[in-house]
DNA sequence: TTGTACGCGTTATCAC
DNA sequence: GTGATAACGCGTACAA
């Protein structure tokens, strides 16, 4: 492992001030001789100068990278998001580094830390922590945050969300406006604003409807990963059958759990959406390759990570824009797995 | 946006030396006296200082950062991978930048040039380039890269794999072992040695049982995404069936393509696996969701970001051991998509 | 045990 | 147009 060329390696060998040879190799403005120039460009490409951007940023203090955290990057709604993070990071030469914080608020506070420790100015983040001090200690000293997807109870961040109160309300909706009446409603814990949001939006649609609410939470904290929210999923779907007369609609927080109340459903000969319809919500692209596809509720995953690498990116440069927060709305994708209610309706 | 403390400012105010600071503050094996040690943490504390990484990076030469190269972390065979790294990386405080080349050489390129400037001294990546001479450059100059799942054709590069002849061989294997004989092999452009492979596997199966192979291979290049594959799988499908003896089983190249295939069978009202057996290739989670459950061979993807984290790890420590390459096994994942062929046999 | 002083690779300031 | 030279924040010989 030879010793890597610097710019003074350059310098000596064109018998030029390393001075020079940045101002041409770092294409500033500055001027310089053409002649200079073109020598200095032949000589560096002869010995394939790379140029140390460590040098650079310790100089600069403009590290061309952001961070991400996010729960998991296992959940394929939050591949999505991050693969528009990287889009736009893409284009304007930066580098994402992605943290799982696995839903440990421990990690999440550790990689913070470490990351303004490695200089990055710009973090995307979807915290799991109910402190936001740490946060807002190395904002003060100069980090530029946007909380995307979960909510942080702090007006001074900024924040990309979705509506979920709305998503919820929409879904119901659907429910309703397909004939059914008894609509149960399946959710994992109700211990994050996105989760209640969604409770929220459900229950304003069935009042409205003067309807009862049916809701089976899930209490207990199940391992977050697209298999525990599965299990979720079947387990409140036999819950729900056990309903002296069960719900002939089931909407599912997410669509992995709609997954599982689909898989207990049929494993129990219940025909969907024959018998029974259901209704996801996030819109994750395999739900149109499971059988039937899934109706749900879309969250612009992508596009959230795409605005959120604008917007930080934005910050970054200095765009003292009052700290502007952006809420996305949900859209309805209507495949199979939710139908129009028996007409031959309640017992 | 105040000015950060450094260890210059921490000197000052304890009255001592930079140098004392930084070698308390680093925790270096350096003897400190435990008063001025004490003193020093307690003044570090109260001014919360940060240390700044770069500086020491600039010093030490080491990055404390790995690089990740894959085609698309959309693909949840990726997301598992990357999980399994991020976890040996945070054990050992390192961090992980991902970068999806999207199938595309030049980002590829352009994304392994960046990291290298960024002084990264250790790469993970699934290439899709046939070119490696770029990457032969920069680890003469020391950055040590593992090359995981698409093999690189090139001995100095430590490679994880995976037997995709065995495992195209396996599934193949198991479908005759359920009576098929007409069975058929929906792959995508065998344009990749990993797709070479597994085609490679399911021709020994079928030669060595003495029966005829009956491969649809998708020429398109498409869109590199699940929704790609899924809709190669529909297209494959719909050729198979339009042969005057159908198969009685299919075998897909991955899973997303099983779930195309099946989504055809079902869409025309043929039962899976019923009338037609269907096998995929990866095991991803989400096969257990799906309906039926697909049975398919799975590869150790989460044990492959483990295993290639802590190799290269050793790598950077600078373990001279000979560039060992590891190749792991695949397993059959027996769920309900597979099924006997029918006795009332071939037409 | 502590301090001094230099260098890591780069850019920026100033003088020429 | 060009060249010295001083930072940037840190670690570490070497000296004390």
């Amino acid at each position: 492992m030879k010793k890597t060329v610097t710019i003074h390696d350059i310098a000596r060998i064109a018998e030029v001030s390393s001075a020079t040879v940045s101002r041409v190799l770092s294409n500033s403005s500055y001027p310089v001789s053409d002649k200079l120039r073109s020598k200095i460009l032949r000589i560096a490409k002869e010995h394939n100068y790379i140029p140390n951007l460590i040098g650079k940023q310790l100089k600069t203090n403009a590290s061309m990278t952001i961070g991400v955290i996010i729960p998991t990057i296992t959940n394929p709604f939050y591949s999505s998001v991050i693969l528009g993070i990287e889009e736009i990071a893409r284009q304007n030469h930066y580098h994402v580094i992605v943290c799982n914080s696995l839903h440990n608020p421990e990690f999440e506070g550790e990689y913070i830390k470490t990351m303004v420790e490695k200089q990055i100015k710009g973090l995307i983040i979807s915290s799991i922590s109910k402190d936001v001090s740490l946060l807002k200690q190395f904002m003060r000293a100069g980090l530029n945050v946007i909380a995307i997807d979960q909510k942080i109870d702090e007006d001074e961040i900024t924040q990309i969300e979705f509506n979920y109160e709305k998503g919820g309300y929409m879904a119901a909706q659907h429910l309703l406006a397909l004939g059914h009446t008894r609509i149960g409603y399946a959710t994992s814990r109700l211990d994050r604003p996105s989760r209640r949001d969604i409770h929220a939006g459900y229950l304003r649609a069935m009042e409205e409807a003067g309807l009862p609410a049916l809701v089976e939470e899930s209490q207990s904290e199940e391992a977050f990963n697209s298999t525990g929210e599965f299990d979720v999923g079947k387990r409140l779907a036999a819950r729900m059958l056990a309903a002296s007369t069960p719900p002939t609609a089931i909407f599912a927080c997410n669509d992995m759990m709609a997954f599982g109340v689909i898989n207990e459903l049929m494993l129990r000969g219940i025909s969907v959406p024959g018998e029974i319809s259901v209704i996801g919500f996030d819109g994750i692209e395999f739900g149109k390759m499971t059988h039937p596809p899934l109706t749900t509720i879309k969250q612009p995953d992508y596009e959230m990570g795409i605005l959120s690498g604008k917007i930080l990116l934005d910050m970054m440069r200095g765009d003292e824009n009052p700290t502007l927060s952006v809420t996305l709305q949900p859209k309805l994708v209507e495949r199979a797995s939710a139908a129009q209610a028996h007409t031959s309706s309640p017992i």
